[in-house]
DNA sequence: CAAAAAACCGACCGGCCGGTTTTAAATAAT
DNA sequence: ATTATTTAAAACCGGCCGGTCGGTTTTTTG
C-alpha cells in the first residue's frame, strides 16, 4: 500500500495548497500566518508542518499551482476557437467577477508582482507564466498570418504586446472599478487588439 | 518665530517622507519597520514618532507624495510637446533604468496595487492617480480630434486604454526584463498606441 | 493482536515589531 | 545662570509569528 499512501499524501498536499491559495488571496500573502492556513485546512500548526516544512515551501507551491491553473484554463479557452482573432480575444473570461478563479486570482497576481521584485523564485514563476502565455498567443498570431487574415507582423513581439495589453486592462479593471467598467474592459480590449493587428502591418504613421 | 518653526517641521516631514519612500522601495512596504525608516532618516524610533504618530500615517503620506511626484513629472513632460500623438507617446521616460524616479517608483507602484486590494485609502490613492493621468491623456486626444489628426473616437475611453496599455507594458518591462527589452517596450508601445488611434475610428472589423 | 511507523497536536521559544513611556540632551526664555 | 520647553534617544511592553519538539492518536505492518 505504499503507492496508496504516497497518493493520499499528494491529495492532502493539494488540498492544503488550495486552502492556502484562498487564505492568501483573502488576506494577502504578507499578512497570512502558517496558523491561518492550518486552521483553514483543518490542521494544527504542527500538522501543517508535517506536509510543508517551511512557509516559503508552501507559498511557492501555492503560487506555482495558481499560475498552472490559470494557464490550463486559458489554454482550454483559446483552443475552443478556430479563428485566429477570436483566439486573441478569448481572454474575456478574465473580466468576469462571477468566476471564482478571477476573484481569487487577481490578489494573488498582485502579490506575485511584489514578491517578484525582490525574490528570484517569484520572478521566475512570473517569467515562465508570461512565457507560456506568449507562446499561446504567438501560435495564434502565426496562424493568422499564414491564413492571410493578419498582416505580416512580428509574431513574438505582437504576442508580447497583446499579453501586456491584457495585463494592463486587467489591472485597471480590478483595482479601479469606478473608472473602468467590465463593458469598457471587454469592448476596448477588443478594439485595442484589432487596432494593434491592423495598424502594425505598415509603418505609415503620420 | 512660530511660522519659522512650522516651516522647519514641514521640511523635516518632507525629508522623512523621502527617506521612507526610498526605504519602502528598497525593502517592500510589508517588510519595512518604523525603525528602518528612522535609521535611514537619522532618527530614533521615538524621534520619528514625533513627526508621524503612526505607521499608517507615514506610509499614506509617502505613497501620496510618490504619486504626486510622478504626476508632476508626467505633466511637465507631456506639456513639452505640441503634437497630440507626441503627447500620447511622451511617457517613454518611464522605460528608463537610469532614471531614479523609475527605479524607486515601480516597487512602490506594485506595493500600492497590493495595498489597494484591501485598503480603501490606497484604492483611492490609486484611483485618483489614474484619473489625473487619464485627464492628461484625454486632453491630448481631444486636441488630436479637433486638429483633425485623430479620427472621431471616444476621448475618455481612449485615454483609459492608452493609460492601461502603458501600465501593462511597464509591468512586463520591469518584472520580466528577460522577455521584454527596453527597445521592445518603446517601439511597440508606440505601435500599440498609433494602431489603437488609427484602428479605433471605424468599426470595420472582419 | 502487537509492534512499528506515520500523522497529527499544541505548547513553547526566540526573535521581531509597533507604539508608549521614561530619560536625557539641546534650545529658548527669564 | 537658571529654569522651562522642545526634541530626540533609549528602554520597555504587549503581542505576534515561524519553527521546534515532546507527546498522543491513528494507521500500517508483521
Amino acid at each position: 500500500m505504499e503507492g496508496n499512501a504516497a497518493a493520499r499524501e499528494l491529495v492532502k498536499r493539494a488540498f492544503i495548497i488550495d486552502c492556502a491559495l484562498h487564505t492568501i488571496s483573502e488576506n494577502g500573502s504578507f499578512n497570512v500566518t502558517m496558523e491561518d492556513i492550518a486552521k483553514s485546512a483543518g490542521f494544527s500548526k504542527g500538522g501543517l508542518n508535517h506536509y510543508f516544512s517551511s512557509k516559503d515551501e508552501l507559498f511557492e507551491a501555492a503560487f506555482q499551482e495558481y499560475f498552472d491553473r490559470i494557464f490550463v484554463r486559458s489554454q482550454e479557452r483559446i483552443n475552443s476557437f478556430s479563428d485566429p482573432m477570436d483566439k486573441l480575444l478569448s481572454f474575456d473570461w478574465l473580466f468576469n467577477w462571477e468566476d471564482p478563479d478571477v476573484n481569487v486570482g487577481y490578489p494573488l497576481l498582485f502579490d506575485c508582482h511584489v514578491l517578484a521584485v525582490r525574490h528570484d523564485t517569484y520572478r521566475k514563476i512570473f517569467h515562465e507564466w508570461v512565457e507560456r502565455w506568449v507562446d499561446m498567443l504567438r501560435s495564434a498570431v502565426i496562424e493568422g498570418i499564414e491564413k492571410g487574415v493578419f498582416p505580416k507582423i512580428d509574431p513574438d513581439a505582437t504576442a508580447r504586446c497583446i499579453s501586456a495589453i491584457y495585463h494592463g486592462f486587467a489591472t485597471r479593471w480590478y483595482l479601479d472599478k469606478e473608472g473602468h467598467s467590465t463593458a469598457w474592459a471587454i469592448e476596448y480590449y477588443r478594439k485595442a487588439i484589432t487596432g494593434l493587428i491592423k495598424g502594425m502591418g505598415g509603418d505609415d504613421i503620420i
